[in-house]
DNA sequence: TCAGACATGTAAGTCGTTACATGATTCA
DNA sequence: TGAATCATGTAACGACTTACATGTCTGA
């Protein structure tokens, strides 16, 4: 239980909630956490096994419907380990960003690559940055009214105002890093070309 | 050569430059790439023979000094794939951050534990902030007074401003994004207590 | 002399993705 | 009837870290 295993405890957290299947899990983990979490059938399942191997969770099929479908609950122990988690240091977010490296080992290339890859990336962000807002509209406005966005029910159930305002929160932690992003790019690109304006001066 | 292999490409830039030995590139990458990148002996030995297998590196021993020690130099097959890689599309940095999983999850908790780890991120990335900002000073001057900060010699040569610049914007990017991830910490901590002091009214 | 930096490497294990394999059910 | 979605799983691979193993040289 030392190390990180942070898949368990992205499954726990969920149990935690309400019983779901391997299936749900995915599905909630795509639509609630996709901007900051991702998990794969191939890591999901057998973790779930797992859990249950440690007593953290309980396996049952499902008698609702005629599909083959396994529904995990949560067991105390799953719950206390969860919290423990939750209390225990959290490990600062450590990226590793192709977009960075190549910024940086094209120091020595024509000044104009930098400014490609410069607008690249920019292009990139502002796409994200559109999709954040239109989902930060929707949740703040659901928030301002008391009531459940239609893509939200089931994977937010009843009407917990903190359900909704914690997922606006990590959403617009994606869209102030964002916004922080898209002005670097302009400053950034405003320096470089500064530099190739004061080369020409110089010469 | 189809898939990611960022490792190959981020020790081909690296050579882009002069050749390095593999402790060379394990420093430089620390020094330089730490706030974006990292790379790890078991995994930069192996790669560098890759390298050379492949045919975009070669190795030979060096004559100065008495150690045991490969330089290792790039060749123009390295120089064209390394080139090629920056020129092709980037992907978007896909983070797993830890602290928004927490966070996420943490919506069934007591407020209160929201709070907290909430205050816990803010320190880290105030602390971070700081380390961001001093050497963003030591930068910006050198940068000002067209010198090489001390620090530098041996991971920048010669009086490159270019170099001295993108060293300084890629820090200035995680200054910007940290000052982003401080503010978001106060919008969010001021956000979930308006609302407990909503609920506090209502009930 | 001995700590600390220099220097290279391997083995084992963790973490995670992709692609594959399989099959049921629903609905247009 | 056939495409989409529901649903569970495995195998193979790739990326990366940690810990270990080994030894040299420099300078206080």
């Amino acid at each position: 239980m030392a190390a990180k295993k942070k898949t368990w405890f992205a499954i726990l957290g969920l149990l935690s909630w309400k019983p779901l299947s391997g299936y749900d899990i995915k599905k909630l983990v795509e639509i609630g956490l996709s901007h900051f979490w991702s998990e794969s059938y191939g890591q999901l399942y057998p973790t779930l096994d797992q859990l249950v191997a440690e007593g953290l969770a309980r396996k049952k099929p499902a008698q609702s419907g005629k599909r083959k479908r396994f529904i995990f609950t949560i067991t105390a122990k799953g719950r206390r380990e969860f919290q423990n988690w939750l209390s225990q240091p959290t490990e600062p977010p450590q990226l590793r960003s192709e977009f960075q490296l190549k910024f940086f080992l094209s120091s020595r290339r024509p000044l104009a690559e930098c400014l490609r890859l410069l607008q690249e990336y920019r292009e990139q962000q502002q796409e994200l940055y559109e999709l954040y807002t239109t989902s930060d509209a929707i949740l703040s406005q659901a928030l301002d009214e008391d009531t459940l966005p239609e893509e939200m029910r089931g994977v937010l159930d009843d009407g917990s105002r903190e359900q909704v305002l914690i997922f606006l929160l990590t959403l617009r932690h994606g869209v102030r890093s964002c916004e922080a992003r898209l002005a670097w790019c302009d400053e950034a690109a405003q320096m470089l070309q500064d530099e190739v304006r004061r080369r020409a001066s110089v010469a």
